[in-house]
Parts: structure tokens; sequence; C-alpha cells
DNA sequence: AATAGAACGATATACTATACCGCACCTATG
DNA sequence: CATAGGTGCGGTATAGTATATCGTTCTATT
């Protein structure tokens, strides 16, 4: 099975994650003629800060310390304008937004949330994308959009238990 | 790949869905030492009225309708009871419930949403959890919840378009 | 400069969920 | 019988998440 994940919860450079990350996305967004206005680029940036999921209202309390926005439509917009582009993914169980690391657009992985440290990894696995694919047409039902997210204990967390 | 569906989609004796289901929740209540209080019953009715996903607010109008409760905390109340013993499931996607149609306690199936008609089936898949586990043990992660929900067309929903 | 579309500020409101307190009821246990 | 503990529930209040709408401002293009 092909798998490939973000090294979210191995220690890595992640200076570099952030740095290419949104090096990716201004790139996308020129060819794309897509604004990556500052509010956009903020919430993107404090997204990769760290590897974790932020509620919109922790990154608008962000914002309003940076004199961005101060009003929750700001912060909705920016996000749905990541989101909708593929630059962050929404996690559904926790309500909160996490930046994308995958240098691949418009894809829909599987999410790995660490409830000891909440660290959030990416996992795209054509395995799973099969099985889902499978089991739904089992059914007879087609399949336009995917939801996964596995909770459990990233390897750092299960040895500390 | 074993894959066990509710006939949500299909047409089926529905009210063979509800009678069933009340009787063996009632059962599994009285062997557990649970106690299916008349809200309890009620909100489970509710949701197996249609295999769809009922908003705990829709839920408390109809309490309140039928003078079961008036408060939020009512229905909450009684979801976390459903959800908690397996009797019912949230959609994380669509922060909205639906009760349980398979028979096997404290499980964690595949929901299938039909964005035409807006059922929902779940799905049991050996092989979606096989490639949910080989895909998080790649990353050496532990896996302890799975949220799976699959978005799309049911059959007849595609066929009408 | 004029225009159209995109983005934003601001207000208001809708929708979802939980904390907390106290009472009623049941059932041990002394 | 008295009491203590557990469970469910009514009620109040509040927390947390998200969107509708309108008018203005910015930006790219003509
Ligand atoms: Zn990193
Ligand atoms: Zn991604
Ligand atoms: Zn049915
Ligand atoms: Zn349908």
């Amino acid at each position: 099975m092909n798998t490939s994940e973000t090294p979210s919860f191995e220690r890595h450079d992640h200076e570099r994650c952030i740095h290419s990350t949104v090096g990716r996305v201004a790139a996308a967004c020129a060819e794309r003629g897509l604004q990556l206005t500052p509010v956009r680029k903020r919430v993107l940036e404090l997204l990769l800060d760290q590897h974790k999921a932020l509620g919109a209202y922790e990154l608008l309390d962000a914002l309003r310390a940076d004199g961005l926005g101060s009003q929750p439509p700001a912060v909705y917009r920016a996000l749905e304008f990541l989101v909708g582009n593929g630059f962050a993914h929404k996690i559904e169980r926790l309500n909160a937004f996490v930046a994308c690391c995958i240098d691949e657009t418009q894809h829909s992985p599987a999410f790995l949330i660490c409830r000891g440290c909440n660290a959030i990894a990416e996992a795209e696995s054509d395995g799973l994308k099969t099985a889902i694919e499978d089991t739904a047409s089992a059914c007879g039902f087609v399949v336009e959009q995917r939801v996964v997210e596995i909770e459990g204990l990233c390897p750092q967390c299960a040895i500390a238990q």
C-alpha cells in the first residue's frame, strides 16, 4: 500500500515546513490568480506555527493582536479561502483547522490526531482510498467527499503512555 | 472484503427497522442495567423515524411538542446516553445524530451520507478498518477512535443525477 | 478616470454545546 | 426508620462555533 505522511510526529526542521509551505502557497496563488492577502497569509502562518489544529476564535484572537481583523467574519473568510483552495483543512471532530503540508492540490487525506500532544498528521493512503471506494460502491454509493479522522496516540505519546 | 450495510438506501420495511431497534435497545438496557427513560426512548424513536441525521435542536423541538423537555440539556443528556452506549451515532460533518441500526455493541462504522436525499447508511467494513489500521501503524500511530464519513450520492439520487 | 469584481469592516443573529445548581426518586446500608 | 449515595432531570445561564447582510474599500482592467 502506498502511504505517504507528513513528519508531524517526528522531530523535524519545522522552520522549513513553514517557509516551504508559505512559499508553495504564494506560488500557487500567483499561478492561479488568487490573492494571498495579509489576513489570509497571517491565518496560514498561524496555522503553520505548529502541527496542531486551531479554532476559529483562537485565530481571531491572534488577528486582533495583530490589528488584522476583529470580528468573526474576518477569520471565517480567510479560512474559507484557505480550505476552499486546499491550503488548509477543517478537522470536523475538533471544529478546528490545520494548515495543509502536502504539495498536492485539492486532496482529501486521512488525519491522525494525537490526544496526547494534540499534534495532527496528514496521511495520504491509496489503500485507504480504495477501501472507501470499495465500501461505498458495494452499496451503490457514489463518493464525492471523504472525512477520515483517526484519534489516538502518536509514537512519542504512545511510549510515554 | 467483508462489508455489511444497513438497507437505508433501499426500499425496505422501515417499521421493522424501528420496532426491532427499539426492542433491541430495550433488551440491551435491561441486560446492562441501563435506564431507557421516556426522554431517551423518545429521542431514539425520533432518530429512528427516518434514516436521516437530526440536529439536537430539531430533536428538542419535538421533545417540547411532547412535553418531554424544553431546554437544551434535556436533549443533550439523552444523546449522551444514546451515543455513549452505542445506540446512536454523531455525524461530525453535520453536527447531527442518527440512530444506530446495527446489532453490534460499541462499533464504529463508516457513514454514507447522501447529499441528495440526506439519507445516511452505516457500513461496517473490515477492509476499511484494516486500511485505517495500516495507514496509522505506518506512522507508528495507535488508533483509538475513528471517524469515517463519506459524502456523495445514494443509488437512487445518483440515477436521478 | 471609469468600471466590475473581490475583499473587507461592522453589526447582528443563528446555531451548537456545556457548566452548574438543586430537587425528586430509588436503593442500599446502618 | 434514618441516612447517604447514585442517577436522572428541570431550569438558568453561558460558552463556543458559524453565517447573513450591507455598505465601503481595494484591485485589476478597460
Ligand atoms: Zn513541521
Ligand atoms: Zn493537506
Ligand atoms: Zn429503515
Ligand atoms: Zn439519496
